[in-house]
Parts: structure tokens; sequence; C-alpha cells
DNA sequence: GTAAGTACGCACATGTTTGTTAGTGCGGAA
DNA sequence: TTCCGCACTAACAAACATGTGCGTACTTAC
């Protein structure tokens, strides 16, 4: 008869399952729509914004400013600015981003490796 | 002098970078807010209907039927209706399903258990 | 008799995300 | 000289995601 954990013991240890829980949070953020993306082109290597932009094929600069500025705000990501003119700045994993980045393009691998399989399970 | 690969090349084997490739639609699905949880839970095994609403903290019943849709859809759940009263429905994972529920769950349990790091980042 | 559980569908309202456009200040290319 | 590139930000608008409340047809429990 162990008991289960309470909600409390839950939070505390990062439970998705309860809505409360940061870890929901931060899972939205790394599974978002272009953080995804980006995280991907960063595991490549450290990029510049407009380096990204063009990878990142369909994202918006605004959306790309406010994805990066969720994922430094995470950790994951770390910025650098160079002050010359033109300005130069430099977006780069962190080692907690990289852990992150290797999982999300993980399953970015299995899906496109089985794109086709699923579209042609929609007949 | 390898030549990039074109714009049709990455559409056919899959290229999430690019913004045109149905791997995209198939990433959203997957990375969707209520479809990673729905996902884990299912890898526990076979589930109807309202198990799921109850285990899936927060879910609305619209969301959860919309979320099943779409991945059964994608044909990565497969679902069940007993022709009973009440009624009686049984969503699993297909093959397709548990390679990406598996995928996910790495990514969530990586998040999981670094979420304190996280939530310390933003000091 | 009344309420709750079952597995949803529909219409409406709200909230969140995303896109669009315009602007910054300076240097280098045409 | 006129335009582009850089790395953004602000304001506004549109699109989409999500929640809420209601209805279903029937059974079991209280």
């Amino acid at each position: 008869m162990t008991q289960p954990p309470s909600l409390s013991d839950r939070l505390r240890r990062g439970d998705v399952l309860a809505a409360a829980c940061p870890s929901r949070e931060v899972l939205r953020h790394v599974t978002g729509r272009w953080a995804v993306l980006i995280l991907i082109v960063l595991e490549e290597g450290t990029q510049r914004f407009s380096a990204l932009r063009r990878r990142v094929d369909g994202v918006s600069e605004r959306m790309l400013a406010q994805t990066l500025k969720h994922l430094e705000h995470d950790g994951l990501v770390a910025r650098v600015s160079h002050a010359v003119v033109p300005p130069h700045v430099d977006y780069t994993l962190t080692p907690l981003g990289e852990e992150a980045a290797a999982h999300v393009r993980r399953l970015a691998d299995w899906v496109e490796a089985n794109v086709p399989q699923i579209v042609a399970a929609r007949g």
C-alpha cells in the first residue's frame, strides 16, 4: 500500500500532469512552434540573429526575438551582444540548452523520417 | 563541391526547417499543449476518454476530443468504440504513436528533472 | 425523483499567438 | 545618393487556440 504522491510532492519534483506545475510552462516554451526549430539550428553552433532568421524558414523578426527571449529567460540560450556598428549579436546554447536541443532534435528527426507514413495514414 | 539539397528534395525527405514541409504540421500536432500530455498518459496503456480527462489535469472535454482527433488523424492513436450504454470508447497508441510518445516522454522527463535549475536561472 | 457518469458535438466568447507595418542609426555597396 | 543590412521594438490587426455552457440517451446509485 504505497500512498500516491501528494500534489505538493508532484509539484516539487516537477510533474507535467499537474496543471499548476511550472514544468508545464517550461515544456510549452521548449515545444513552442519556433522554439523547436531555433533549438535545432542553434545545435549546429553559435548563430547571429539574421542567420537564424534565414535558416528558420517562415519566422518573423518579431517571433524570433520573442522566442529567443523566452529561451534566454529559461537559461537555455546565452545572448552576447558586441557593441559595434552595425550591431552584432550572437546566440549560443547553454549546457542546459544543449540537452534540451538534443531531445527536440531527436523528436524532429523522428517526425521527418516518418512524415511519409503519417501522411499516408491520413488516407 | 556538393550542391545543397533543393527545396523539393528537402520537402520529400521531410525538412522541418522548410516552411512548406508537412513535417511542420505533424510536429505542431505532436508538440501541441495537450498532445504531449495525452501521449505520455497513453504510453501507460489503453485508456478511455474520461480516464484521460482525469489524468491530464486541466484539459477540457473539448480540447481532449479535438486533440485525440488530430492524433487519430495522424495515425498515432487508435480509437475503438464499443456500442453499449453508457458509451465506452478506448484509446490506444498505434506502433507509430508509441515511438512518438517515447520521444515526447523523454523530453518531458528531462524538463521535469531540470525544472528547478531552469526556474533558478530566471533569478 | 434527482443527480451523476458516459463521450462527446455545437455555438459563442475570450485569450493567446502570430503576422504586418513602420520605425531606429549608422556604415558600406551600387 | 539611394538602397540594403544589422538587430531589434512598438503598435495594430488578424488568426487561431482554448474555455464555457448546453444538450444528448440511457443507466446506476442515492
